[in-house]
RNA sequence: GCCGGUUUGGCGGAGAAGCUUACGCGACAGACUGCAGAUCUGUUUUACCUGGGUGCAAAUCCCAGAGCCGGCUCCA
């Protein structure tokens, strides 16, 4: 049975979908004003695990993660690098897709772009002041905190203690300083749009409640995103989706990751202590980055530095041996032919026991650490069986399951070098032919004609034609 | 002020009453080995913030306290 955490609840909860057998999942993603940093790629790595898991489970999920291609920030940044919102965003789209390709994010069902539900947007502040709930003043409109008793649900935040706040704006044309904006009335210089209250833009929190009304319906399944996120986006998504559309619980259930941290500090780009994702994937090897974002667990904070790294570069290592024990192992046996040994049920056992444990772990409101724990413990157990087994079948079997499981975590086995499956760059392929005309000018040198004609050969068979000049041997591909 | 989270061995990090050798990284010793790599075995002698309490039994539950981190309208 999944548990997952609950915002709203502060609990663990049994998950049960609305719809069975499918899941409606939205999580925010990035105000593309910018390089993402290391701790964006946590909340993307985390909630990509958590939809590959549940379409282990099973569920059919359908994947909603959008773009915020129009806000204050947006604006701001475009100013200062002389180039139009249109432009910057699509110039952090890109970025973004290259990241979520090297951190090997499964591609959403769908990247909506706020700038593309403007009419959908105002559709809904209309629903809002139709109900009661919002007002304008100015060409601005606001939604009406005050009226909106439920405000407060998930941040657990109440009213009286809002006003307390240190950061609320004042603004005198509010009714009440906690009141949010839902549109913008234009300002020179500003991309606007036409609406009932004169030209503007959404906004700050209205673009998620839209666009997941818009793909997902209400109420869907999960809500997802960082835990800064909680207040005050979140909880604004809740009072407009809630009020407009008159659903009482627009979402079920809100996931909210843990901060990613430098020295125990809360990176963010405020405070100026970030890595961009950028660094970090140049520096290291990509699913190395993957395996590191996910060996906390999601709802914990993650430190980064350079220590924990490389600890995942060596976990990433241990894997990568083992799978490579058991390929050759498969290969040793192809060559010589199988037999039954005692090896091959006791290597089926550990693989049944990973079944079971990783499911366990992750049926635990999504306990990847625990999960990776039951990997190891599996691979242990592969690397001293292994060598004894006598049937290719069960190794088959170890290492689709072995590549299932690591797939959900993110670390994809057939991907970039290792494995005879993995395919092999034009220069490794290179380096690997000249290595053995290397060996076969040894044995020329030694006289061993027959060494050094079974290497020309067989590679010809291959299709590598040999030459040898003066200088030295040559080589092409036919 | 209000609301959350967190504190586990040299490090990272699970566990939420009894028994987990958790797991990984690191260190040391050994086995295997033509060399290298990989792998295996053992060690790293009672790790659970403090003080109370309840249990036959507490890292785990309760109370109090301390430290650290975060939210309270920029943020994943």
């Amino acid at each position: 049975m999944l548990k997952v955490y609950n915002t709203l609840s502060r609990s663990k909860e049994e998950f049960v979908p609305l719809v069975e057998n499918q899941v409606r999942m939205y999580v925010c993603g990035p105000t593309v004003y910018d390089y993402p940093h290391i701790g964006n790629a946590r909340s993307f790595a985390v909630f990509d695990t958590i939809r590959r898991y549940l379409e282990y489970k099973g569920y059919r999920v359908f994947y909603v993660t959008n773009f915020t291609d129009i806000d204050d920030k947006m604006i701001n940044r475009a100013n200062e690098e002389g180039i139009s919102v249109q432009e910057l965003a699509s110039k952090y789209i890109a970025e973004y897709l290259v990241i979520a390709r090297q951190l090997n994010l499964k591609p959403a069902t769908v990247n909506p772009r706020a700038t593309e539900h403007i009419d959908d947007i105002i559709d809904m502040v209309q629903r809002i002041i139709e109900k009661g709930y919002g007002y304008v003043v100015d060409g601005d409109v606001y939604f009406d905190v005050s009226e909106w008793k439920s405000y407060g649900v998930l941040a657990k935040l109440a009213s009286e203690d809002l006003e307390a706040g240190a950061r609320v704006d004042i603004d005198e044309r509010k009714q009440d300083p906690r009141d949010l904006a839902l549109w913008k009335a234009e300002k020179p210089g500003e991309p606007s749009w036409d609406s009932p209250w004169g030209k503007g833009r959404p906004g700050w929190h209205a673009e998620c409640s839209v666009m997941g009304k818009y793909y997902l319906g209400l109420p869907f399944d999960i809500h997802g995103g960082g835990q800064d996120l909680t207040f005050p986006h979140h909880e604004n998504e809740i009072a407009q989706s809630a009020s407009a559309y008159d659903v009482e619980t627009p979402v079920k259930y809100w996931l909210h990751n843990g901060f990613l941290t430098i020295d125990s500090e809360k990176m963010s780009k405020s405070e100026g202590n970030f890595f961009t994702a950028r660094e970090v994937l140049d520096n290291y090897e990509h699913q190395a980055v993957r395996l590191y974002l996910i060996s906390g667990q999601y709802r914990q904070p993650l430190d980064y530095n350079a220590k924990a790294i490389n600890q995942a570069i060596q976990s990433l290592e241990r894997i990568r041996n083992a799978v490579d024990t058991i390929r050759g192992r498969i290969l040793i046996l192809e060559r010589s032919g199988g037999r039954v040994a005692e090896a091959d049920k006791k290597l089926k056992e550990a693989i049944d026991k990973l079944q079971e444990g990783f499911e366990k772990e992750m049926d635990d409101d999504f306990n990847t650490p625990g999960a990776l724990a039951e990997v190891f413990t599996f691979i242990k157990a592969s690397n001293t069986l292994t060598p004894k087994v006598g049937n290719t079948a069960v190794l088959r079997e170890a290492l689709a399951v072995l590549s299932e499981f690591l797939m959900i975590l993110g670390i994809d086995l057939q991907a970039e070098e290792g494995g005879q499956d993995a395919g092999i760059s034009s220069a490794k392929l290179s380096a690997t032919i000249e290595l053995l005309l290397e060996i076969r000018e040894q044995a020329r040198k030694n006289k061993d004609w027959a060494m050094a004609d079974l290497i020309r050969d067989r590679l010809g068979e291959i299709g590598i034609e040999v030459a040898d000049t003066k200088d030295g041997p040559t080589w092409k591909v036919n």
